[in-house]
Parts: structure tokens; sequence; C-alpha cells
DNA sequence: TCAAAAGTGTTAGATTTACACCCATGA
DNA sequence: TCATGGGTGTAAATCTAACACTTTTGA
């Protein structure tokens, strides 16, 4: 092979997942102690670095099928993190990737194999690095996506009532929003479909369950929320 | 120093910019043709490599600075682009960043000097590599935030007209607005000062020079157009 | 029978959009 | 005197936000 750029230096480039979830009411993230020096033992983003034959966002979705055992991942990149410092033990950039995974498909064995768990996003203890960095910058591009496409949709079940897609939004957002004004604005989206199934688990009433129909979505692209 | 990562290989990060101008009423973007190997004269952005002593941020200052001897440039991150195949020679991974300069204080000998040009942004030619969509992100992602905050200004001199703030919005987002409208909205933001000079070179009339004070705008955050 | 969550419409206010004419000047 | 770009207000339509009560049912 010709060397084209020989009087350049390389350096290390990683990738690091923020990976978002959505339980108990509550946006989590998925996040472990380090297990390796520099930084062992601090909380940190999962993570993995870039190799020669692959993309870096085929590193990232390599890293995600390696901690959830899940592909088809919803996963966007955040940016690269490129002080010279970030990493103490030698020069490394990294690319950050958010993911959105559905907590109730998750493997919850892998958790305890990989040594991460899901921590609450309002009260994530501090982070190695600049990952605390990364997942702010994730979690405001998220807010920024879920507004103009129906992306919480792969942070809930298949069915879900409104009322937990209510509590999404507010969860994403921070912010409470009003039942009715809600309600009015799902109703005019002909891709949240109703079925005819009851949900009895959060009320003696019952809730009517909802599902994401990604057909009628794609055909009908008037989306905003 | 203690080797940490032996296992993982290097690979060469590089910047490229995106340098939009504002210049007869168009966006413009500063390309030129590529002077080395591989893609040696195809139209390309303007970029180099990350050194091991400089953040990623700083190699595109550095990289800017060295194109147009210009300090405390707006400089945003459109996001890291890695596909294997990227770069024909080897493998290189990429950060881009846009930036925004004025045209009229750019010194036009370093247009030659450099081989680079301003090129109307709707009539670009196709570029070197995944440089195009590096491109379209950057406008995607500046087109945004000039809706929440008035990153504008950086395309235009200190003083300017109303009739050019609004073709500057118009270039920008790709559509033409209502003057009475567009000249409402200005009127509320109280950090867009109107000054008592005339400008006469776009009509007979003379039109009042406007400008920016970027004090008033960071005492009153409610900045929205 | 009562506690707890589900479900349902209306109205006032704010924001956005559409639209047309007079002004000042230099050529 | 006239062609050119500069400058100005109003009204209709749309969107947003605020707000309270009834229903169902298991414990």
């Amino acid at each position: 092979m010709t060397i084209f750029y020989n009087e350049h230096s390389k350096v290390l480039v990683s990738v690091d997942c923020i990976i978002f979830g959505f339980d108990e009411n509550k946006l989590k993230v998925l996040i472990g102690k380090r297990k390796m020096d520099p930084g062992r033992g601090e909380w940190s983003l999962y993570g993995g670095f870039v190799r020669l034959d692959e993309s870096v966002d085929d590193a990232a979705y390599r890293t995600l099928y390696e901690l959830t055992g899940m592909r088809n991942i919803y996963m966007r990149q955040v940016g690269a993190f490129g002080s010279v410092d970030r990493d103490p033990g030698e020069r490394v950039i990294s690319v950050a990737y958010y993911a959105l995974i559905n907590v109730k498909d998750y493997d919850h064995r892998l958790l305890e194999e990989h040594g991460v768990e899901w921590v609450d996003f309002d009260k994530m203890p501090p982070l190695y690095s600049d990952h605390m960095e990364m997942v702010k910058k994730a979690r405001n591009l998220m807010r920024n996506k879920i507004k103009t496409e129906p992306v919480g949709f792969r942070l809930l079940p298949n069915l879900f009532t409104l009322t937990q897609l209510q509590r999404l939004y507010e969860a994403v957002n921070g912010e409470e929003l009003d039942k009715r004004n809600f309600r009015k604005r799902i109703k005019e989206m002909d891709f949240i479909e109703k079925t005819e199934l009851i949900d009895k688990t959060s009320s003696k009433r019952g809730a009517y369950l909802y599902r994401f129909n990604r057909r009628v979505y794609d055909e009908d692209p008037n989306f905003k929320l």
C-alpha cells in the first residue's frame, strides 16, 4: 500500500455509547464501573475501540451488540470528543453515540455480565473523563429529535398506554404536560393506532393500548409533536 | 509512558472545514482543488491533520487560521465521518466543522495563495470523497442554529441594512420571507440596533444601517427568529 | 364506597400569515 | 419624471394553553 500521509501522527479512536431507556416513568442511562485502567472503578459509559476494517458507525453498532445482544438499535452520532488529555492513559479521540432501547427487551443477565446498570438520568453519579459532557449533549440532541420524529417509540414496548407515552415525553423534556392537550395532539397522528387491548397493570379501570404504525408514518410525513 | 491500549490500532484523524460566507445575496462556501494525492485536482473542503499535542477543536481553529488569517471565528462541530474507504489513500477519520465568516473581512490574496474560492452553495460542483455529505449536514445544522441564535451576524459586516439581513435569512433557509413580517420581528429584538447611518450603495433613497449589540443580546435571552 | 387512574371539549389569548401602498432619491 | 429599493399597519386564521368533571373498577 502506498503511504500518502506518512508525516502525520496516528491516534486511537474509540466509540462511547449513551444508552437511553425508559422505566418507572423515568429516563434511564446504562452505565457501569470501569474494569480497566486508567479510571478503574469510576462510573463510565460503555465503549470500545474502532478497528481498521470497520467504519466508526459500525464500531458503535458492534459495541452496542456486545453490550445488549440486540441488532437494529436506533442510534445517532453525538459528535467527536478530542481534548488532548481526555484520556489519562494515552491520546484517544472518542466518537459518542446515543441509542434508544426498550428496557423490557433487554436481557437482564447481560447487566451483570457486563457490570452495567440502569441509572436515573436525574441521579447520575460523576462519570469518568468527559463522559458526562457526552451524556448531556446526547440528551439535548435526543430531546430535539423527539420534537420532530417519533423516535420515542424505541423506548417503549410495542403496546403502550397514552399515559405511558405522556410520561415518556415528560421525562425527555423535563416538564409536565397537560393530559387533554397531549391526547388531542396524539389523536391527530394517524400512525398512533388504538388497539382493542386493555392494560390493567396500572389502574383498576384499565387503559387502551396503542401501537406505533411505521407504515402509516412513512406514508404520511406531517409529523409534529 | 505506560501503554494501556497497545492491542488497538491507531488511525489518522483529520479536520475538514465548511466555511460559509454570504455575498451578493447568496450563501457561499469556500472550496478549492486538492493539491495532493489522492484526489488531486478534485474540488474539496480545506482540511488538515490533528496533531498529538492539540485538541480536535484546536486543530480546526488552526486550520481555519491557516486559511483565513482570522482568529475568533465562529465554528461548530458537524460530526465525525468514519467510513473505512472514505479516503482512498489510507484509513483517515475526519471531524468536520462549519465556520461563519464575513466575506468582506477575508483577505482576498489568501484566496489565490491557498487556491480556494467562494462558490454558491446552490451551484457546488461534486466534491472529493464524502465532503458533500459534510457540507449538507453543516448547512442543516447551521439552518437550525440560526433559528434560535443570532449567528447570522457572523456572515455580515458590522453595519448592515435590514434588506441585507432579510436576504441572509432567505439564503440560509432557502425560502422567501415577507418584508413586513420580517421587520416586525426584527423590531422586537432589542439587540439589533438602528444607527443614524445611511447606506446608499443599493438604493437611491438609502437605507438605515443596523448593528448587532452583543451586550444587549447577552443580557436579554428571549431570542427567537 | 372510595381511591386511583382513564378519559373527554371549550374558550381566551398569542402567534402567524397574508396583503398594498407611499416615500425619497438619483439618473 | 420615473424607476428603484425603503419603509410602514391591520385583520383573519391558526395554534397554543388553561382549565374540571365523569367513568370504571378492584380493594
